[in-house]
DNA sequence: GAACGCTTTCCTGCTT
DNA sequence: TAAGCAGGAAAGCGTT
């Protein structure tokens, strides 16, 4: 089965999704996140069917979300196939995952087109889109949460490719095989400061420090992503310093709160967006 | 089931 | 005095 296009993007963000159904608070932390991650593929609409099953493939590592939770099949298509699904289609093709997909082709696809119009401008979509999108609506029941658990599968996992789906399962593994961890849920708060206000800031992003502004409210929302009610900043920094031995994190002598990332964190500096 | 990696929990001592 | 930092030790948990 595969989903037949009923509306294109365009009319759906244009004319059926008004302010009135807006959504500010929704975070966008992974959206933005993938958005940076495909930044070289900007123009969704160009991808092959590869492509688009590499996007599949991201999108579900980046949310936890078992490769098995979709059906593949329903994504048999190519990225100017995809770019054409509504709203409807996505949630038709994948379930409640529908939305988060929806989400991230919404966002590559506004960036390509960005990249298209503004032509030679040095621009960096992350740095005005993260803020666009954020008046992106979803209709009422769908709003995305990235600390709420993945939603149970809606449709039935019978992937048409039998390769494709072992490869998908083999790639989440081996990437990620204990979910975000606490360098990359941080790092992912830092990028998308306009979801998280306030928690933590860039004190030099070009060297790549930062400092904990409500350390207890990040590690409450750290708790909350774990599903560990009893976290606190005295835990999570406990672990933020194992990171040091591992040069993910550097130590900033002196400083209360200030952390800089190390040679191996990976996705913080603006050259990797 | 063992090994391993990552995180959590608890602790003591030190610094700000 | 409180809060934060540093790091040892042990345990929990999921993956391989």
């Amino acid at each position: 089965m595969s989903v037949t296009p009923s509306t294109t993007l365009d009319s759906q963000l244009t004319a059926n999704w008004s302010p009135t159904h807006s959504y500010p608070d929704v975070p966008m932390l992974t959206g933005s996140y993938t958005s940076r991650l495909w930044h070289r593929d900007s123009q969704p609409q160009f991808w092959s069917k590869y492509q688009v099953w590499e996007w599949l493939q991201q999108v579900m590592d980046m949310n936890q979300i078992d490769a098995s939770s979709i059906p593949f099949q329903n994504f048999d298509m190519d990225g100017h196939q995809l770019c054409s699904l509504s709203y409807q289609d996505f949630i038709h093709a994948a379930g409640s995952v529908g939305s988060i997909l929806f989400q991230s082709i919404t966002e590559l696809k506004w960036s390509g087109q960005y990249h298209m119009e503004l032509g030679q401008l040095d621009l960096k979509p992350e740095s005005n889109f993260s803020c666009s999108f954020a008046d992106i609506s979803y209709p009422p029941g769908d709003i995305y949460d990235p600390l709420i658990p993945p939603l149970a599968p809606v449709a039935s996992p019978t992937p048409s490719s039998p390769d494709i789906k072992r490869s998908f399962s083999r790639q989440v593994k081996k990437h990620n095989p204990r979910g975000t961890h606490l360098w990359e849920f941080i790092r992912d708060v830092l990028l998308n400061p306009e979801r998280n206000p306030g928690l933590i800031k860039w004190e030099d992003r070009t060297e790549g420090v930062f400092r904990f502004l409500k350390s207890e409210a990040v590690a409450l929302l750290w708790g909350k992503k774990k599903n560990n009610s009893s976290m606190t900043y005295e835990k999570l920094s406990r672990a933020m310093r194992y990171y040091y031995k591992r040069e993910i994190l550097e130590r900033v002598d002196g400083r209360r709160l200030v952390y800089k990332f190390g040679r191996n964190a990976r996705g913080w500096r603006e050259s990797d967006m």
